[in-house]
RNA sequence: GGGUCGGUAGCUCAGUCGGUAGAGCAGCGCCCUUUUAAGGCGUUGGUCGUGGGUUCGAGCCCCACCCGACCCA
């Protein structure tokens, strides 16, 4: 195997190397016929209230199988556990039963896949156990697992190493069960409100709906450039021109920018698309979800994050971006709250670089960036974005400066982006050719024209709410995950020097 | 990109003032038929992240780089 050209090929390995060798000699290896008939965990619970005296008498034929986690040997007895999918349990083997059986399993080594057949029994201290009449090696494991005690605890090894985190680690199993359990739960909870689970190209021509720098990749047959998603939302929205009326998709977006505790190149995003509602229904809509996915998760709407404590069950808060800049800046005064020299100003105050294309709706959402967004812990709806960064809502009916949209806060972190959706056509090719305008003076993030969305939008869009969520950031929220690599699988790193 | 901290045996970690690299677990050998981080005796195992430098002598001091964690931009 490519792996092993100049692997750590230790002696611990090695041994193992030898054991699977000898092995190979006088048995099929690695045999697949071997069937279980109960998990580890199913046993304790169906046999919680039964006494040693109570299985002595009616015994109980089981047959487990999982990874050998623990071995103790003690002469011509021995104890071991097994951990299967559901958990662990305690095997019992004694030479006087299982004769050359026993002698073999003194080879066998931590790690390595035992099948065992027995009847249960407790030990005198009560552990339920399997008292073993026939055991098998499944498969040879060759690397040694960590330190039973101290598990795997070095933080790189548990990103690159994830399989042997999985193995050693209850508390990162536990993690990856929740975030599926919270998906589940999005998909049940939209599936029963009549929305459509739908899939969008990840491979996009012109990549949009969001303001970032895309993955570039090339279609050789095509001789097409193309782009790995950054949103989906210029996809979904063309359904709902179709007719499908409600439509979400989960799944993933690439966003070309660094790493952090915050942000993964790959992220999983929840977008959905509701005909017929607004940006103030969609507040509702999330708000409940949140309130359903603490008591289905936790059990309770009160949540802990990081030593913080939150109350899901309070109404979330709601301020506009205006009045929440002027919340953080006590020096800066509503009346000039949209004159560009005057933000300009406070922007060099606070050390905010700007374009010389900017303007107030731009430099507003740098300074509340800046100075307000970290401090938003409970869950805080920040409302009447600037048309000049939401160019894909809908502009407000009373002001002109200000888009339908919202953006949830939560542990000092943008959770969620929703807005009435801009569905006047004649408006959208406006906003683009702006956003074609900002990239062109320099600002690698500002939008493509896209024609053919523009197309769809002439064919008619009825009024129609949309909402981005982070799933993986929902995710650290109800795990206490500090870091969104402890909630990915497979986080991104850098390559292994 | 800047700052702070870290990288020593398979794992978890010590390593004093610059003076022969250590412990526990795991492994290997022996003893042990109800253990619970079992116990007893013995024992193997090191590119001290990488590369330079200073020094009689570097895990330790200096420089650069690699990887990671955290904070900041």
């Amino acid at each position: 195997m490519a792996d092993d050209a100049g692997d750590d090929e230790n002696r611990l390995i090695a041994e193992r190397r030898a054991k699977l060798a000898a092995w190979r000699e006088r048995a099929v290896a690695f045999p697949n016929d071997f069937r279980r008939d109960a998990l580890a965990a199913q046993l304790l619970t169906t046999y919680t209230d039964r006494d040693a005296a109570w299985l002595e008498t009616y015994p109980v034929q089981v047959r487990v199988g999982g990874r050998m986690m623990f071995k103790r040997v003690m002469g011509k007895a021995s104890f071991a556990k097994i951990a299967d999918r559901s958990g662990q349990i305690q095997l019992f083997l004694q030479e006087s039963t299982l004769g050359a059986a026993y002698e073999e399993f003194k080879g066998y080594d931590v790690g390595d896949f035992l099948g065992a057949e027995g009847s249960l029994f407790r030990t005198r201290t009560g552990e339920l156990s399997v008292r073993v009449e026939r055991l098998r090696l499944l498969a040879k494991s060759l690397r040694p697992l960590p330190d039973k005690w101290h598990g795997l605890a070095d933080t790189e090894l548990r990103y690159r190493l994830r399989y042997v985190d999985l193995v050693m680690n209850q508390a990162s199993r536990e993690v990856f069960r929740t975030r599926t359990r919270l998906m589940r739960y999005l998909r049940d909870y939209l599936d029963a409100l009549d929305f459509m689970e739908v899939e969008t190209p990840m491979m996009q021509p012109i990549p949009g709906g969001a303001a970032a720098r895309p993955f570039k990749t090339h279609h050789n047959a095509l001789d097409l450039d193309m782009y790995l998603r950054i949103a989906p939302e210029l996809y979904l929205k063309r359904l709902i021109v179709g007719g499908l009326e409600r439509v979400y998709e989960i799944n993933r977006n690439f966003r070309n920018e660094g790493l952090s505790t915050q942000h993964n190149p790959e992220f999983t995003m929840l977008e959905l698309y509701w005909a017929y509602t607004d940006y103030n229904e969609l507040m509702e809509l999330i708000e409940r979800l949140l309130h359903g996915l603490a008591d289905s998760l936790l059990g309770s709407r009160r949540v802990s994050y990081q030593g913080r404590e939150y109350d899901l069950a309070k109404p979330f808060r709601r301020v506009t971006v205006e009045q929440a800049i002027l919340d953080h800046n006590p020096v800066l005064e509503r009346a000039h709250l949209r004159d560009v020299p005057y933000l300009r100003a406070a922007c060099e105050r606070l050390g905010i670089a700007y374009r010389e294309s900017d303007g107030a709706g731009k430099l507003q959402i740098e300074i509340f960036e800046k100075t307000a967004e970290h401090t938003l812990f409970d869950p805080t709806f920040v409302h009447a974005y600037p048309t000049e960064v939401s160019p894909l809502s809908r502009t407000n009916d009373a002001d002109p400066f200000l888009t339908d949209r919202f953006e949830l806060f939560l542990a000092g972190r943008e959770l969620a982006n929703g807005f009435s959706e801009l569905n006047d056509p004649e408006d959208q090719a406006e906003r683009f050719r702006a956003q074609v305008a900002r990239k062109e003076s320099g600002d690698d993030e500002a939008m493509h024209y896209d024609a053919d969305y523009i197309r769809a939008l002439e064919y008619g869009m009825p009024p129609t709410a949309g909402l981005g969520l982070g799933v993986d950031r929902l995710v650290m929220f109800f795990t206490d995950s500090a870091s969104i690599r402890d909630v990915l699988l497979f986080p991104q790193l850098r390559p292994e020097g």
